[in-house]
This record gives C-alpha cells, sequence and structure tokens, in this order.
DNA sequence: GTCTATATGGCGATAGAC
DNA sequence: GTCTATCGCCATATAGAC
C-alpha cells in the first residue's frame, strides 16, 4: 500500500468517526506515522483531502448492487434484496455510513450536488424504476426515500435506541431490522 | 429577556447550523454584543454551554404533543396527528432538528443516554403504546422507531433528494409527507 | 455583570534541507 | 518523498479593573 492510500484510508477513519472539524492534519499525520508536510506533498490543503476521502469511501459501493437490479426474479425479491444488502453495507462499513450521516447534516448544497449526481443518482434511478414496478400508483421518489429512510434509521437510531423503553439486543441484527422493513413495506401496520 | 435566555438563543441557532466545534466562544460573543468574558461569567466552560443549550433547545417540545395523546379518538387517527405535528415541530423548530442529527451522529454514550431519559423516553413509551393498540402482534418498538424513521428521515434527506431524480417541489410539504408515511403505514406498498 | 488585556496552546500551511 | 523548523492566526480560558 502507497502512501496515499495510507492516508486515505485514515483519513476516511477519523473523519467519519470524529468529523472534518475535530481531525487536525497534526493528528492525521501522527496516525500514519509521516510529518504533516508530507500530507501536504500529496494534497493541497485539508479541503480537499476531506473531499478526496469522501469520494475514496464511496468509490467502491456502487459495484455491490449491480448483482440486485441484475438477478432474475420478482420486484418483491429485488426490494427485499435490495434491502438486505443495504442493512448489510451500512453495518459493516461504518466508516461510510458515517460519512453519508455527516454529509446530510452539513448540508453543504455543492457537495450535495456532487454526492447526488456521481455517487447516488445511478442507484437511485434503479430504486426508482423498482418502485414504479411495485406500487406503480404511488409517488415512487417518496416510496423510496422511504425503503431507504427505514433502513439507514433504524441503524444509525440504535445508540440512542438502547436508553429507549421496549429495546431488545436483537433490534440490532440487521436480518431482523430487513424483516421488519419488508413487513411494513409490503402490508403496513394493518391486521 | 436576560443575557443568559440571549446567549442560549443565540448559542442553539449556532450550534444547529454549524455544530460543536465549528462555533467559537469569540463568534458566539460577536453574535450577542457580548465580550467572551461575559459568557464566561455564566457558563463555566465551552461544553457546559452546549450541553444547557441543547436542554434549552428540548425543554419546551415534550408539551406540545399532550393534545395528541389526550384526545378522544381512535388509535389510527391519534397516530396520524402524532405524525402531522412531529413533522410540523421538525419542519418548524428547524434548529431543534439539526441539533438531534448532530447528537445522533455524535453517538457520546453519556448525551444518548441523557437524551433517552429526560427528553424522550416519556413521548417514546406513549408512541409505543400506541402502536401496541394498533399493531398488537408486530414488534412495537421497532415500529415507533419506523415511524420516527419516515418522518425524521424524509425531512433531512430533502436537500440530497432535490438533485435526485423524479424530485417534485410539493415532496417538501409536510402534508404531503404525512399523506405518503400514513399510507405506508396502513398499507404497506401493496395494492 | 461587563469589560480589556493577556496567557497558553493548537491550528493550517509553508520554506527549505536532504 | 520525507523531514524539521517556523510563521501567523485563532482557539479556550483567566486576571483583574470598573
Amino acid at each position: 500500500m502507497n502512501s496515499k492510500e495510507k492516508i486515505l484510508l485514515q483519513a476516511k477513519l477519523l473523519f467519519a468517526e470524529r468529523g472534518y472539524s475535530e481531525v487536525s492534519m497534526r493528528s492525521l499525520a501522527k496516525a500514519v506515522k509521516m510529518s504533516v508536510a508530507s500530507l501536504y506533498h500529496y494534497f493541497p490543503d485539508k479541503k480537499t483531502l476531506y473531499i478526496e476521502t469522501v469520494h475514496f469511501a464511496f468509490s467502491d459501493k456502487a459495484i455491490l448492487f449491480d448483482d440486485v437490479w441484475h438477478k432474475e426474479c420478482s420486484a418483491e425479491q429485488r426490494l427485499e434484496q435490495f434491502v438486505s444488502l443495504l442493512l448489510q453495507v451500512l453495518k459493516t462499513d461504518r466508516q461510510f455510513h458515517r460519512l453519508i450521516q455527516r454529509e446530510i447534516v452539513d448540508e453543504n448544497p455543492e457537495r450535495m450536488k456532487m454526492l447526488a449526481e456521481n455517487v447516488f443518482n445511478e442507484q437511485f434511478g434503479l430504486l426508482l424504476k423498482l418502485m414504479k414496478e411495485i406500487a406503480p400508483e404511488k409517488d415512487h421518489h417518496l416510496a423510496a426515500v422511504s425503503v431507504l429512510s427505514l433502513c439507514k434509521h433504524q441503524l444509525e437510531m440504535q445508540p440512542l435506541c438502547r436508553f429507549l423503553k421496549g429495546y431488545k439486543a436483537e433490534h440490532e441484527r440487521p436480518e431482523v431490522i430487513a424483516k421488519h422493513v419488508m413487513r411494513l413495506l409490503f402490508n403496513g401496520l394493518s391486521e
């Protein structure tokens, strides 16, 4: 692994865990056992380093979903696989998930646009098409976002949920969440 | 309005908008037209000021929901009113919403526990009871969190959604979201 | 209660040697 | 490509006058 990759990997960890302004170039340099000046050899400034880190963290995700979209099975089954995979990806690469969270809270319009166009829109478009198949009479955009909401938010509420009434350890298991989400999407809360 | 209230009000705005470490005591002092030393007259340090700000921002919220829980109407109607009110509160007091988001991303276990016990658990317990009535055979905890997910996440995804396929301006209207959420909760995606 | 002045240290970024 | 040394600035926090 070369120096630039080493820096990006550590930067991903630190930015995800602490957020942009809580990571100093000094602390990053220390973590990769290099000098601050060496970081500036690879990146012109901290902001650029951060943006490259986000790209680096997001670059390997889209391909993971290719299987889902190309499988020959019913729309319901494809949605089920999408939900399971999304939960698994967010749970497995927690740094990736936290970087998304931080980007969304920051609400930087420029970076939102960049993320939408370069990262999310392709996958979102495929999800949109799937929702069209499954629920043609509903608003597809709202439905697609709801699928994402149910998965993502359920995961990120966990640290809070541990202290809320009715909590059980099994609520943290992706399979349990996936099953709950699928039942909710297809049957609602009704009997 | 006394000085302490003035500071807390401005701190709420700044911490919500920029996050803890992007708000300096200098910038806060400037915003309330006082000296930094005066801030330290009311708060022993920055961390305490932040925690008091969070308490201050959350203190007036629980009472807003009392109406919902005490109305004499069907469980479905009560859920509908809860969803509408939650969306309205999050949309109206954007600073409150962003403070919650930032607290959740931070995942500080101590503050999570404090927030759960002092702020959320009472309201969450009532929502839990409502879910028990509506969907007795489902996991109430997961169902309650899903209700919150659908409302909260739908709102916070908006800045990103504006750049995603299928977006319409009406998706930002709380009534539209409320209607969508209620249909999803009661009928699912099925025909 | 509010101020000015200041102590002390960490920050991003750069110069220039090897 | 990596380093040491350093610049100038801004951060939190405090001392002490009014």
